[in-house]
DNA sequence: GAAAACATGTAACCGGTTACATGATTCT
DNA sequence: AGAATCATGTAACCGGTTACATGTTTTC
């Protein structure tokens, strides 16, 4: 349920097109919510259905038109709603380290080679991340910009800090994962010293 | 398709019941998998019918019957690929912090409940962790002792570590998002003294 | 005797993924 | 002219959730 809100969220900049709101998935917002546009556009429908959004068709070159969506008063108290509602979080279910926890079963390389995939993978997100959280701070997100034109002035600064903050957020959940996944190749590398010294002793 | 590994790594300690596999996932294992017993049962029949366990009817009480799963050679084979494969990272979808992007959207009494409840969410699951993570370094979890009579010596020290060493990083996830929660309380007390400093001004 | 725990499922649904399918427009 | 991008979908599938359904055994 929470595509629908992701998707509110971005039309409260402007109106925009599915292919619009799919290639913000795919940069900005895709940092906390991803979707492919086989799921954007049926929600869209769906959303439209029960009022939340208004689809326009608007001309596009000489013979092609595409379907322009506004959120509605509706979208707008609906997505405030959700705003003001308490979240539920969804039970654990963390691949990366339910591996960890049986690594024994691994050869010590197979095992090292989890924890690098693990620094790599969050050291990808981390730069992201930072470089979303530098064009926040210093005003070159262009999703931001237009955002705020949209907004009152008084709203700009609350706009921009929960924003910043978001990302620091993301940034530091990236940093205890690698943190934690060195560490790992530190304890990999103690347990096949004390292996070999015990084969080999 | 990693209920299934977890259903394997728990398999690897002993052979047990569908109903003794849910209880695993309400207290050890849960904590870095969950699956409701609806979702367990089909899955061993599955397994089965793909060679990866065997089930046994073992009679319980006077009538009653039950079905007891153990993990055949290729379901060890099956794991241990697993194991020594890469892992595939499921995209960013992280509703807790999609929320927080947007906190402007709500009243700051609603955005402190947001990071209040994240806080509670995180240290309640922060407790259970370092519970369990004493429980396996003083030796006290039941499980794990069981797991090592079915080990060899020389894979002990390993088996510990890994347990261990999960949950350390559990318990470093959930006290990135309880500094990051408090750092949002603060967040948004000092947006409140702002924005009422403008509207008295 | 009642309650809690043990035991095993089915069915409907929902959110999300992958693969497939098509066509227009703009840029080089 | 060809490639990249814009634009919009359908269909099959899969993993997981929620609700429903039933009966036995053990414990108090």
């Amino acid at each position: 349920m929470s595509l629908r809100y992701a998707l509110l969220a971005l039309l409260t900049v402007e109106p925009m097109t599915g292919y619009d709101l799919h290639k913000q998935f795919e940069s900005s917002v895709g940092h906390v919510w991803h979707a492919p546009d086989s799921q954007i556009y049926p929600e869209l429908k769906r959303m439209e259905a029960a009022g939340l959004v208004e689809g326009e068709e608007v001309p596009w070159g000489p013979r092609g038109k595409k379907r322009q969506y506004h959120i509605t008063d509706t979208g707008l108290a609906d997505f405030q709603a959700w705003m003001t509602a308490p979240m539920d979080y969804a039970r654990t279910r963390d691949p990366a380290h339910l591996k960890a926890a049986y690594l024994e079963w691994a050869t010590p390389e197979a095992a090292r080679e989890h924890f690098r995939a693990h620094i790599t993978y969050h050291e990808t997100l981390r730069l992201q991340w930072v470089a979303t959280a530098d064009a926040i701070r210093t005003g070159t997100s262009t999703m931001l910009h237009r955002r705020l034109q949209n907004t009152e002035p008084e709203k700009h600064e609350a706009t921009i800090a929960f924003k910043e903050f978001t990302y620091e957020g993301l940034i530091a959940k990236a940093e205890t994962e690698i943190a934690w996944a060195r560490r790992g190749l530190e304890l990999v590398d103690r347990l096949s010293a004390s292996s070999q010294s015990t084969t080999g002793g």
